[in-house]
DNA sequence: TCTGACCTGCGA
DNA sequence: TCGCAGGTCAGA
């Protein structure tokens, strides 16, 4: 599942529900998500705390109680519930949350790839780059930090360190809408392909999180619900279908180890 | 810089 | 039965 517009849309789902809801009880599976902290202690810490907000960073959610901090990277396929019987796999479900008025909350995650940190202060993002949503993110910066690594530009693009998001399939589309090859240099970029590139990352995102995410799979909104965002996609796992702009055939190559599909006659 | 490992479900 | 999948990280 989750690149940036499907953590803004949990994000956006779970701030007027829980927000302000006390913590009865959490209950939880001994699984290897948690990093910093053990299963018993995660339970311990947060029941009868309040929650106070969520704020997103990349791909991180956080959720802010009172004195405390919890980081989620939601991995492959990471997901909240508000309803267990919206679960297509309840038998992954690894968090349970049961606040004072009765509400509840699931944290599901099938693969478990996803992590969990707890911080008793602001957790720190050494590693972490900008995020596109952040007001520093501007066309200047972004073309600093093209000039700033020498790479194809697919893989500049999922470089977290770099821009915090984006991920293969946002990564595709942002290649395909700004007319771009993945396998480009970022040095070779002219003046209009960066700027193009610039506010392709920007709109392609944006649309996304106005569809409510892109569903494959295991993804749900907070709802039970799917996104609508893979109704819109123009390359990603359209291999050999034609070009919606130019009707010619969609390929597909591995890049980095991840499927990377572009239009040969769109992309330059 | 690249590959494999982590984990499970699904479709070919 | 096998290969693939939205991500990240350690180790070669």
């Amino acid at each position: 599942m989750p690149e940036l517009p499907e953590v803004e849309t949990i994000l956006r789902q779970l701030k007027p529900l829980y927000v302000g809801e006390m913590i009865r009880k959490v209950k939880v599976k001994p699984v290897r998500i948690f990093q910093n902290v053990t299963p018993a202690e995660f339970t311990n810490k947060l029941s009868g705390r309040e929650v106070r907000g969520f704020s997103r960073r990349g791909k991180y959610l956080v959720l802010e109680c009172n004195g405390l901090y919890v980081v989620f990277h939601l991995g492959m396929s990471g997901i909240f519930l508000k309803n267990k019987t919206d679960s297509l796999f309840p038998n992954h479900i690894h968090i349970e949350f049961y606040f004072e008025s009765g509400k509840m909350l699931f944290y599901q995650d099938v693969r478990k790839f996803g992590k969990i940190w707890l911080y008793f202060s602001e957790p720190r993002w050494p590693a972490l780059g900008i995020d596109p949503f952040d007001k520093k993110f501007t066309l200047k910066k972004f073309r600093k930090l093209l000039s700033s690594r020498a790479m194809n530009v697919k893989q500049f693009l999922m470089e977290q360190s770099t821009i915090a998001g984006i991920g293969n399939i946002y990564a595709n589309e942002i290649l395909f809408r700004a007319g771009i090859l993945p396998l480009r240099k970022t040095a070779e970029l002219s003046v209009e392909e960066s700027t193009a590139l610039y506010y392709s990352i920007k709109n392609i995102l944006k649309e996304a999180i106005k569809r409510y995410g892109t569903s494959y799979s295991a993804y749900r909104t907070v709802s039970g619900g799917q996104g609508e965002n893979q109704n819109f996609l123009k390359v990603y796992h359209r291999e050999n279908q034609p070009c919606t702009r130019c009707a010619a055939v969609i390929k597909k190559v591995i890049l980095g180890s991840r499927s990377t599909f572009y239009c040969p006659k769109c992309q330059r």
